[in-house]
DNA sequence: GATGAATGAGACTTCATTCAT
DNA sequence: GATGAATGAAGTCTCATTCAT
């Protein structure tokens, strides 16, 4: 009997970096197998289809997120710089990585056209990573304005993703790391203002 | 003349539409005919392949802007604040109409990975866009800032077109439109104060 | 009304150098259309279609070559080595015209493979040609040796067409004529020496 | 191992065989699936290109006759005459083979003239019968005259190949054969002749 | 007669998927 | 479990042919 050459979670993995890198459309089962040091045929032991596959690389980015990044805004051992600082962090060595290819940006819309039913997964992603964000704005501000800020954080590193990149040139993602930072700063004061008085 | 059923112009149209909503590898010749009312072959009498196609999209796109977008921020009978107006109010009819698809952002990504050739059609768009905003800006603050703040106007519109698309929800749009006008107010109040002093 | 552009020769006459040029079938209607000056649907004016205007190129060689070659053969005013020159003489403008291109040697194996009823007519042009040559070796030896020199001839000249061909360089033919011309010579002085007995 | 239906080699004698009954182009990738049981897309397991296919069975006929018949013009354990025969009676085999097709003569032409690629290997092929010919001459004649009777011998059969195929009948070949082999033999004995002197 | 847009069959090729070994 | 040959659907593209103008 043949020993298993390969985990399920490396094959995961491996196929993720390639769809990062080159777009699901232009993964091949065949490069994916490649990566893994397989043949074509093996990978359908682990996975029916290149769909399911592609199904459980966004479930894993998106549990991977919530265990290694998301929790830290609900982190009550940290005050609300700290759990800002804490996510980036922790995401930054996600987003950087790799080429420079983004997590579930891009991807994410490549791919939430493609299959309807890839749509709602990246959904749910952003769903978990705009509440997470909220939640932290919400300990310096206004409901209101906390989702907003949530919004526009999430806007801003998508579009900074894009422009990193399309120009392959990082800065537009540190730039706008700079300017969330700033902001959250400014509100920082803002609150503690408030509470002073 | 024999019968033209179509014009270059109506298939780069629909192709675009298609490309927009349904991206590039998911649009087949037989899907760009179809929707052009003729069959596949036919495809190739305007265009000699599916790449070219899409390089004449994207040049057509990229026109399009320069013409009737890009152009008001070069606008001398335009006050700053004027040229910004006429550059959001050509801009949206392109971001909202049909489904939502935005222009070069996500087909921009997706495509700019798949050929080489692409990216650098790409880039040029944003280039384009990002001078133009600069000159804006340039008006009411200082190059450095300048600079800074149209990278940070396109990274929002980026993003919100990004999210727009995930969720089918313009609102991601409208609201990264609203801060980027207040944003601007704020500068032009600032830049009039100095030159009050 | 239009006036005619062209005449069926000159249609005849072009499509002819391509098909010696490119073979059947990497000449396409469109290219033998431009080297006409016309457009595709033009050259239907005149022909039904490729293979038909393939036919009549087939039949306009086998016309040329019995009118201004083959004719020689029989021509009682000549005698036979003026016979053979003739024919040479007329026939190597052709053979070395236009980029060494044969009649219907090459083109006539590639051809009578396509389209079987090619092979009637390239058989039909070969039998004239035997026939002509075995005609002039009559005149100098005996009805099974002539039959056998005109099957050597045709086999000698069809052989250098392609070596021609194939190394692009006109030496074979040369050659071959060359070869063909000294047996001739052989065989015309045993003629004499035999009736001079 | 899963059930392999055909071998490499396999492939490569079936389509040798439809390029030379059919030509290059009238062989179409689905006729060589067919012949060999397969469907259209299987044969890309083995071949990445009906080019690279074509590239093989030209190369594969070279390698054949480099090692089935050309061989014999280099054996030292045979005599001149014994040089000839052999490689004879191993070329008959093959030119009278399946339907009349010839070897590379034919094909040759065809498909030099198709891919440019493709002339650079034909034209090795027959440099390499015209050397091995040249060599076997050299036995029993002066240098010059053996590189011209080796040219005269591949034009004779090169000639007689194509006159049998489109007369459908062997006698062109047979004939062709004993004219070279008498010449031959006339060479031999002139050459004893000079010896004894 | 000339045009050239449109057709539609068919070619080459790719690739997710299956399955016998 | 692993293999990789085979499948078959689908995609891009070519081209002889038709036909309205």
């Amino acid at each position: 009997m043949p020993k298993q050459k390969v985990s399920e979670q490396f094959i995961l993995i491996e196929s993720m970096k390639l769809f990062r890198r080159k777009s699901y459309h232009n993964t091949s089962m065949a490069d994916i197998a490649a990566a893994c040091g397989l043949l074509k045929g093996s990978i359908y032991h682990y996975f029916p289809s290149k769909e399911a596959l592609m199904k459980e690389v966004i479930e894993h980015m998106h549990d991977f997120f919530n265990k290694e990044v998301f929790c830290y805004a609900y982190d009550s051992k940290l005050n609300p710089q700290e759990r800002m600082e804490a996510m980036f962090k922790a995401s930054k060595k996600i987003y950087l990585s790799d080429e420079g290819g983004d997590v579930l940006g891009n991807i994410g819309v490549e791919t939430a056209i493609v299959i309807p039913e890839f749509a709602d997964q990246i959904q749910k992603f952003f769903l978990d990573w705009l509440k997470a964000l909220e939640n932290v704005y919400l300990q310096i501000t206004q409901p209101y304005e906390a989702k907003l800020l949530a919004e526009q954080t999430v806007t801003e590193i998508e579009g900074a993703v894009m422009l990193t990149r399309i120009f392959k040139n990082p800065k537009y993602l540190i730039e706008a790391n700079k300017r969330i930072k700033d902001r959250f700063a400014s509100f920082m004061i803002a609150e503690a203002e408030r509470l002073n008085r």
